[in-house]
RNA sequence: GGCGAGGUAGCCAAGCGGUUAGGCAGAGGUCUGCAAAACCUUUCAGGUCGGUUCGACUCCGAUCCUCGCCUCCA
């Protein structure tokens, strides 16, 4: 199998990948706190790693991914309650809307994805765990993590506890025994959501959800946590002292962490309200754009987001779907066959890029030039199995699914623009065009295409006939 | 302030101690009734200052700058 290295956020070095069990990977990965629709920085982490699951399949592992819904916390509560609806609801809808954002992005929906208020007893049962091992301890209805009991804390995020305190976070919370400590227990507040425990009613802190579930699901130690870059502190810090205190044995061996989407140089965020929802982008941009526009940087890098660059991304797309739609046009015929030694390294090239901490714009490089091959293929039988090839490959990514020729009969990215003509309408003038084409009326010809082109249809001449797109 | 990531050609973005990354844009060409489109070819790099080396964009040090985390965040 293929060697696979990944750069670990616990060590920083890039490392073998080795699973636990041969020839299966296991992996968690945080979702969202579902309190509002999501943004492409959601979706980012999404790409990234549903990238990663197709590769490790593609690869030969058998994968097991689970992604959960975080659907109760503070922000959860709050929202809620400004939205006078309970937080079942909340969570119900934007469940549903998460759901259909990533089903839209082509992400293949995990095999499990656990949701926190259905995992109380496992969460309950982990506290007490805790508390029973002197790692926790109740006050007030609350309950505890004893920061202090666990050596290793600050390890994932490299922060020492001095500087934890240096860092003047004084807690407000007056039960806790030290400042450090964060809760895994919340008494419940009047109004708010509230289970049955041993210390009362209440609801579980943010990190222990995470803690509980991968448990339940992956097991003790297990091989991939994967989440945004955001999560290193405090949560994944959190979670590896809740679960390494509760088992007494290693939690995760590779953390994978994705870096940030930014808007002119900053971080995309709520607070920060220079967001794009997943939802509002897609009104404008074809997914696949959006996929390719991610998978065009390393997972870990920040990315810029802005209309520029993703018209520039479309560029670079529609010429993989070009290359495909003109072989595919000139070529109805094309055999698949066995690879040729240069194609066996091309491939070889492409799974080597992402076995090199997921490089996904390496890989893509290599279907760029695929593309040129067979823009260049003088025999029908190499571009077919070049167009096979390429076909296979853009699929490791997700890209590449749509049939070539509808992909430019649609307008890929729509800001605001009219609908413009329909096909119909399109062919019909098209059809007028090659007409005065024959008669050699090359005014009548020119007027039709220039009044396609402001349309923003282009057409392109081909030996014998006539083909358009959207621009 | 503490911790971390990064600065690559006009723009985006990779690998690599010496041999073409890739995409967009630009230039030249092919095709075309002319264009356009498409295709082919191709120019242009490595924040700054030192050091190591036969040789550095790639290693080391310093420095400047940008971004992230340190509070909820993918």
């Amino acid at each position: 199998m293929i060697e696979i290295y990944f750069t670990n956020s616990l060590s920083k070095k890039k490392e073998r990948f080795v699973p636990l069990e041969p020839g299966r990977v296991k992996i968690y990965n945080c979702g969202v706190t579902v309190y509002d629709r999501c943004h492409l920085g959601h979706a980012r982490g999404a790409i990234n790693f549903d990238v990663l699951r197709r590769f490790l399949e593609a690869v030969g592992y058998q994968v097991t991914y689970v992604k959960n819904y975080t659907d109760i916390d503070d922000k959860m509560i709050a929202r809620a309650a400004e939205r006078k609806i309970t937080v079942a609801e909340l969570a119900k809808e934007n469940i549903a809307l998460h759901d259909r954002d990533m089903a839209s992005l082509g992400i293949q929906p995990p095999h499990i994805a656990p949701k926190a208020t259905e995992h109380l007893p496992e969460i309950i049962q982990m506290i007490e765990r805790l508390v029973q091992g002197g790692h926790a301890y109740a006050a007030g209805g609350d309950v505890y993590f004893k920061v202090r009991s666990f050596a290793a804390y600050g390890e994932l995020s490299g922060k020492s506890i001095e500087d934890l305190i240096s860092g003047h976070r004084v807690a407000l919370g007056t039960e806790k025994q030290d400042p450090l400590d964060f809760a895994l227990w919340k008494a419940k507040k009047p109004g708010e959501p509230f289970w049955q425990s041993p210390w009362g009613e209440g609801r579980p802190g943010w990190h222990i959800e995470c803690s509980a579930m991968s448990e339940k699901y992956l097991g003790e130690s297990f091989d991939i946590h994967a989440g945004g870059s955001d999560l290193i502190f405090p949560h994944h810090e959190n979670e590896i002292a809740q679960s390494v205190c509760a088992h007494h044995q290693p939690f995760v061996r590779y953390w994978l962490h994705n870096g940030m989407i930014q808007i002119q140089s900053q971080k995309m965020s709520k607070s920060l309200g220079n967001f794009a929802a997943i939802e509002d982008l897609l009104l404008v941009y074809e997914p696949e754009l959006i996929r390719f526009f991610i998978l065009s940087s390393q997972y870990r890098a920040s990315i810029d987001f802005s209309k520029e660059a993703l018209h520039k991304a479309l560029e670079g797309l529609d010429r993989l779907y070009t290359a495909l739609r003109s072989a595919q046009e000139n070529r109805p015929q094309l055999p698949p066959g066995p690879a040729p030694n240069e194609l066996k390294q091309k491939k070889k090239q492409f799974f080597a890029a992402l076995a090199d901490d997921l490089n996904t714009p390496a890989a893509l490089a290599v279907l760029f030039d695929l593309a040129r091959g067979l823009n260049i293929a003088s025999d029908p039988a190499t571009a077919g199995r070049i167009f096979g090839l390429l076909q296979e490959l853009a699929q490791v990514l997700g890209l590449l699914e749509q049939d070539p020729s509808l992909w430019f009969q649609r307008p890929r990215i729509r800001e605001g623009k009219e609908q413009g003509p329909s096909a119909a309408e399109i062919e019909s003038l098209i059809q007028q065009r090659i007409q005065a084409r024959a008669e050699k009326n090359w005014a009548e010809a020119d007027r039709i295409r220039d009044l396609l082109r402001a349309q923003g249809i282009v057409i392109e001449d081909q030996a014998g006939k006539t083909i358009w797109k959207r621009k």
